[in-house]
DNA sequence: GAATTAAGGTTCCATAATGGAACTCAAAAA
DNA sequence: TTTTTGAGTTCCATTATGGAACCTTAATTC
């Protein structure tokens, strides 16, 4: 079976992963969690060529997880936004970030931790918030910079991070 | 930026992905999640040609996921088990499930149902039961088979559907 | 007012990943 | 003795990807 065939197969995982199995679309959606909208940010972040960009967010308006808006008239220039199906996305995104912390993380600890809103406190498991056992969702969580990303800038190190600009907004967000 | 050099990103996302963000990768843990252990069963179940499979079985034991049991001595036959690690996937695989179902199932409704052992209730969201709010882990869930799939039967389709066997196998275990 | 820059792409080509089919190998069954 | 089965490998044609260059429109800079 070719994996074009795939979302043939009887079984959800299957059929999302047809449409966001792709090497590059979770990082994507990754960036728009994080307030990347625009094209060029997005490929700062990611380092993806142009072309495969284009591309994967063609198809991800393809698949309404994305919607472009046009925020400049007369420069024609847009900004891709989260719909409603791609917001509900948000717990595929926390439960490889858990397990990412807990099995990938060097030793400085998670890179970035989540807030939950309504309690105040990080959230640990999957989509559940340790604290209250509340629901969790895109609209609930604050990102905040974790000890894997602060204590590598403490020691100088991510001078050319590309990424830091926009952990820097989110830290701004956060504060 | 080449996908091989992604689990450079100081992000538990990426790292993740640079393991199990492969196209076929998931398929074979979500049909190790279901109780598929042999070769030639994640062949059937995913008609992935056999030298793909083999790499891909080959990555997941070398990032401790799957562990190699020799089962049969004389045939030197083996079986791929989830470890610790590998287990602990089992949020990201079930928010994908739930994403599923709601947005790319068919008319027919979620192909499997997922119950909650302690409370013996489906579980809807993410990683936690609708009903009890309990944790949610591979180890106190039983999957059966949904309406997507039981309609179909009934309806005499299905008929060389490879997976069934593997259904079928759920099904029993279930009852 | 000519040249440069920026956003958001597209085109071209060489390299890498993938699918399909055929082949291997060892042991058991017919 | 031949065939079958599980678990792979090897070979080759097709497809996907990365890198670089190019394009277009509007704004800025010299």
């Amino acid at each position: 079976m070719r994996w074009d065939e795939i979302d043939s197969q009887v079984c959800s995982i299957a059929r999302t992963l047809s449409i966001i199995g792709d090497k590059w679309t979770m990082l994507i959606l990754r960036d728009c969690f994080l307030g990347v909208t625009r094209f060029s940010d997005f490929q700062k972040s990611l380092g993806i060529t142009k072309h495969r960009l284009s591309d994967r967010l063609g198809k991800l308006v393809d698949a309404e997880i994305l919607k472009k808006h046009i925020y400049d008239e007369s420069y024609r220039r847009h900004e891709y936004k989260l719909t409603k199906k791609g917001i509900e996305l948000y717990p595929v995104l926390m439960s490889l970030v858990s397990w990412g912390d807990k099995w990938t993380a060097d030793k400085d600890g998670a890179p970035l931790e989540y807030i939950h809103q309504p309690c105040g406190h990080k959230i640990n498991a999957g989509a559940a918030c340790e604290h209250c056992d509340g629901a969790v969702s895109a609209f609930t969580v604050t990102p905040i910079l974790g000890p894997g990303i602060m204590k590598k800038v403490k020691r100088g190190e991510l001078v050319d991070f590309d990424s830091q600009e926009m952990y820097t907004s989110i830290k701004q967000k956060s504060n």
